[in-house]
Parts: structure tokens; C-alpha cells; sequence
DNA sequence: AGAATAATTTTGTTGAACAAAATATGTCAA
DNA sequence: TTGACATATTTTGTTCAACAAAATTATTCT
């Protein structure tokens, strides 16, 4: 693997646990030298994140940890409409394998709910929801997803109290779930949107407040 | 501007233009010289592309230009279908200057094709088809979607006779601009998916034969 | 205190170097 | 001749040291 894909990794998980916090920068020769790497395959790496919007640079002045402003969040939860309600229309032409990797991962949620794992909530819900966009069977969008999961782990990372905002979401996570395998396209897709509509105006609000 | 990001765009133009055709090997030492940086810089040119989904990379093999198999295109549609349709769909909600630069789009659409500039009519097309999904007001998407038509454009430049390729889809765009505007949602929807499938399967076509 | 000026840091970029893998070339035996 | 093997040669992956240019910080002077 290179070198520049695993540094871009390692920063990755670095910025989506919250260890390196929005606005922060990222100096080439400090983070270099931390991960063993020259300062140009680290910039290969920054280029790297630069293009997944984990990070946002510029001229002479370097990188920063990327910040979600509300209309970032807003656009975010756009996104996510355009593409979950699609998903849960077409589901009539999903597969078998991808209707049930989409029961699998929630039944990885409430697992992790059950055993307070809130951060593997998240994490797991958010694969829900991704497996919703993969039944649409496209692997360009199943990347683009990819990255829209991963900006919405770093709005989740930016609010203190992590542990509050995963709460409770599991149950309704169940509900479209069962409702999209049980045939109910219609009612599913309306629990999707007001779920989307309540999880977009409860982050907005988290992220005002700090 | 960097000139990381002035060589992707170099070489973005001269993929999207045909002459740097798929498949084509991007030997670092001669092209970096060429474009008169150095070979770090271009690395870096290469990541960005790279992550733009235009060329391919293999450890200690190098980047290619990309090339559209029969899969990839039919995932090029898939995603096409997924954005423009909602895009019609929502487009009661959209706003009175983003529908007039879907029309203004067209229009130049049109201009092209009366002057019997091919490469001007699929640029000033994929621009109308850009617009459209431009009105959902979701600027991760419209990103997103750019790199989709410039893949379209990458299809489109690994075909022989492109004049042909071009031929006889402007009245299409126009008729469901029209339809659009005048805001018969279901008829606009409807013609744009049979506008798709037949864009679809003529490139999957013409993709074959060569 | 505030503005102008001088250090210092940091980024942008280059060029040379070298190991490692891939590719091309040459050699030899069946 | 051909196929397999060993040997160059090329190309990529990566590092290091350097320097200009811009930004940041410290300092001086009023």
C-alpha cells in the first residue's frame, strides 16, 4: 500500500474519532515527522484528503481539519435525502444479499446500543444507511456516500456531548428498516424523511450551541 | 494558484479533449518536464486526478488514463438516472434563477449545434443536465456531478466519430427543458429516462464496436 | 497603544538521490 | 526457433536538503 494512502488513512480516523478537531492545522513538517513520512508523500496524502472535503486549504496557509457550518449541514442532509429516499423507492429492484446486508447493519446498531457503545452506534447506523444507498447497485454513488458518511461522523465529532446525540435513533433506524423489507416503500420513505428532517434540525441545533 | 491544481487541470483538459486517450500511460519524469514542474508536484497533480476518478493508479505501475468499460457506464446512468430524476421531481421547489440557467443552458445547446460544433453540444448538453441537478441547491452534489460529466465526456472522447455521438439529442434536451418550465413534472421525468436509456445504450454501443 | 519594521516560521517547489518493483534485453539450452 | 532464465534498464515510490515566497510573530519606534 502507499505510503501516501496509509498517512491519508491514518489522519482520517485521526479526524473522524475527534482527536484532531475541526479548524485545526495540520503542520507538514510536525505531522511528517509524527508519522515517519517525508513532507511530500504527506502532501500527497493532504491532496488526498483535500478531494474527501475532510480538510480545506489554502494557498500558503496550509490545511485545517475541515468545520461543518450549518449549510454544510444542510447540504449534507440534502445529500442524503436526494439519495436515501431514492434508494428506498427503487428497493423493489434491490437484491436479496444487498436488502440483507441493510438488516445486518441494523442489527449491528442495536447491538452496539445494547452494549453502550455509542460511538459503534454511530458508526453502525451510518452503515445502515449506506447499505440503503448500495441497494441502488451503483459503486460511484456507494463511494460518494462513503464520503458523505464521512462528514456527517465529523459534524457528529464536533458536538461534546456524543453519547446524547446517538440516542435514541436506533428504534426508528428498525422501523424503515422493516418497513423497506416488508414491501411498504411509501411508508418507509416517509419515516426516512421525517427521520432525516428531525436528525438534520437536532445537529444543526447541537452545533449552534458550541 | 497551486501549480499542483494548474497541472491536474492541464491534464483534465487534455483527458476530457481526447488527446491524452485512455489507457495511455502518464510517465511522471517526461510529463513533469513537459509541463515544467517538478516530479513531486506532479504526484501531487496525480492524487488529485486520481481521487477525480479521470486516471488509474497501481503501486510501482503508474497512472493511466482512465478508460469506460461497459460497467462503468452503465454505472455512469445509474447515477444520472438517480440525480436528474429527483431533480425533476423537486423541481417545484427550485429557484426561478436556477431554472433560467436550465434554459440558457439549452439555448447554447442549441447555438452549438447550429454552428456544427459537436465538441460545443456535449459540453453545453452535460452543462444542461448539470443545471438541472443543480436545482436541488446542494453544492456537494453539484461537485459530485461535474466529476459524473466529465467521465461522461471521457465515454464520449474514447468514441471515433463523435459528430455522430451528438447528433439529434438537442430538440430532446429542449423538449424536456419545455416540459420543465412549464411544469409538467411527470412528462418532463418521463422523457428525460427515455432520454437516458437511449443516450445509455447508443454509447454502450458505440463503446463496443471500437 | 499603534503602526512600521525586522526576525521567524511555514508553505510551495525544486533537484538530486536511492531502493524496489516492473519491464525490456540478452543469453543459453532443448 | 522457442522458451526459460538471468541480466540490464526503466519507472515508480520515497526521502532529503535546499530555497523563494508568503504568512506569522516578535521588536522597535513614535
Amino acid at each position: 500500500m502507499p505510503s501516501a494512502e496509509r498517512v491519508a488513512a491514518s489522519l482520517r480516523d485521526e479526524i473522524l474519532s475527534g482527536a484532531l478537531p475541526p479548524g485545526l492545522p495540520l503542520r507538514e513538517a510536525a505531522l511528517a515527522a509524527e508519522l515517519a513520512v517525508s513532507r511530500n508523500t504527506f502532501r500527497e496524502a493532504l491532496r488526498l484528503l483535500g478531494a474527501e472535503g475532510l480538510i480545506e486549504q489554502q494557498l500558503y496557509k496550509g490545511a485545517v481539519v475541515a468545520s461543518m457550518s450549518e449549510p454544510r449541514i444542510r447540504d449534507l442532509y440534502l445529500v442524503r435525502r436526494t439519495l436515501e429516499l431514492r434508494a428506498v423507492e427503487e428497493s423493489g429492484a434491490a437484491t436479496p444479499a444487498a436488502l440483507a446486508a441493510v438488516d445486518d447493519a441494523v442489527r449491528h446498531t442495536e447491538a452496539a446500543e445494547a452494549a453502550g457503545d455509542w460511538r459503534g452506534v454511530g458508526t453502525h447506523s451510518l452503515r445502515f444507511h449506506g447499505a440503503l444507498v448500495a441497494t441502488l447497485g451503483s459503486p460511484m454513488l456507494d463511494v460518494f456516500f462513503h464520503g458523505v458518511t464521512a462528514q456527517q461522523r465529523l459534524a457528529f465529532a464536533a458536538v461534546a456531548d456524543e453519547a446524547r446525540l446517538q440516542r435514541s435513533w436506533t428504534p426508528r433506524d428498525r422501523e424503515i428498516c422493516d418497513l423497506l423489507l416488508a414491501g411498504f416503500r411509501a411508508a418507509a420513505g416517509a419515516a426516512l424523511r421525517r427521520y432525516l428532517d428531525d436528525s438534520e434540525q437536532m445537529l444543526v441545533q447541537l452545533t449552534k450551541g458550541s
